[in-house]
DNA sequence: GTGTACCGGTACTCGACCGTATCGGTACAC
DNA sequence: GTGTACCGATACGGTCGAGTACCGGTACAC
């Protein structure tokens, strides 16, 4: 569509021509991740996703080498930022607004990490791009935030709170489950932030 | 040994009168927590375990019936606490001392905890001896100190930290190695708990 | 109209592993 | 010595899923 009068029947660039729109590629994404936070990783099977998406093996193993590969490149797609945006003024407001946002995608994203949790300790590739989906953006948003904060005086750039704040988050959404029975939600998030991570950070509600 | 001189041979009671040792036992326990904790649950196979052990597959089908119902049986012979025990005088101490004890065993138990990631969503068995042996011990011994620290007046019983502060130690324990690629170790538990637990308890170091 | 290349469907090979069956050996009871 | 029952070894049946091969249909280019 953009330049191809150059030599022959363009030779280069867009090889492969597949009959697949993002939109259908999304659907096989949409339908490898509901299946792995469903039955966990080990138990999805390229023939249960064609199944549930109507394709055949086939096509799934022509657009992608292997089971793993698929995984990944789902994951890759799936990246996406939640924190990032968020900035009230305050750290203490941005910290609450995190709160909230993670409590709204804790089931999804929590039970996804929990499903692949001993598949990545075998597949190098699928731990990197689970951090690089999940983890690292949500990371860089929230230590922006916080620079901000240490910025704006609100705390001091030598508390040693400030460097566990985003375990403190991640490792409560991570760890509820386990403890009671049930994800962290918007409501518990924002009590977890006020109760723990605020006062220790010097910031008192 | 003790009372057989009942009726007959010995027809109540003992039924199973197995060959294998108690030590014997505790080897094809550690076997398959080792193998897990390396591959994964469902990478861990019975052969597997039979050939580390040098005993034969019959055998542990002899004794278990199958696979989740052996690794079952092998995390309830594990269970142990690990934080009982702990009673410095004071609130502070107390969590220090468990700070130092939960990075000691970090790396055993969060890499058993990953392993078994997706299995304890799929058998609710698995699930529950996994809380039984390694979590809820520890909880409600970390639930008695918190009620002692209370007692002697360390914390107001209001405090809203109070509910979060277990939530906390096992959630950075179990986020770590995602977050920074290391499994916590006593040092980094200390530290952590001083900076954030502390604080949000009111007891300044 | 003709060719091309991808699509979906199905059948297939191959390997892995669960759980069972069978067999000879052996420790222990009596 | 004789019986019993568990041990280790090995072989086997059955299932399941990864990845491949093939085949007819069809959209699109020219």
């Amino acid at each position: 569509m953009t330049s191809q009068a150059a030599d022959g029947p363009e030779t280069a660039v867009g090889s492969r021509r597949s009959k697949i729109t993002p939109e259908r590629e999304r659907e096989f994404f949409d339908a490898v991740l509901d299946q792995i936070r469903e039955s966990g990783y080990e138990a999805v099977t390229m023939e249960g996703v064609a199944a549930s998406t109507r394709c055949s093996k086939s096509t799934l193993y022509r657009q992608w080498r292997s089971k793993p590969q698929f995984v990944v490149a789902a994951l890759r797609a799936s990246r996406r930022t939640r924190f990032a945006g968020i900035d009230t003024g305050s750290l203490a407001g941005d910290l609450r607004q995190v709160a909230r946002a993670a409590g709204e995608w804790s089931g999804k994203d929590t039970r996804l990490l929990q499903a692949l949790g001993n598949a990545i300790l075998q597949d190098p590739d699928l731990k990197k791009a689970l951090r690089e989906a999940l983890v690292e953006p949500e990371l860089d948003a929230l230590r922006e935030m916080l620079r901000r904060g240490v910025e704006r005086g609100e705390v001091s750039a030598g508390n040693p709170a400030l460097e566990h704040v985003p375990a403190q988050i991640f490792g409560v959404l991570r760890i509820r489950p386990l403890l009671e029975g049930e994800y962290a939600d918007p409501d518990y998030m924002v009590r977890f932030v006020e109760a723990c991570v605020l006062p220790a950070l010097g910031l008192a509600p």
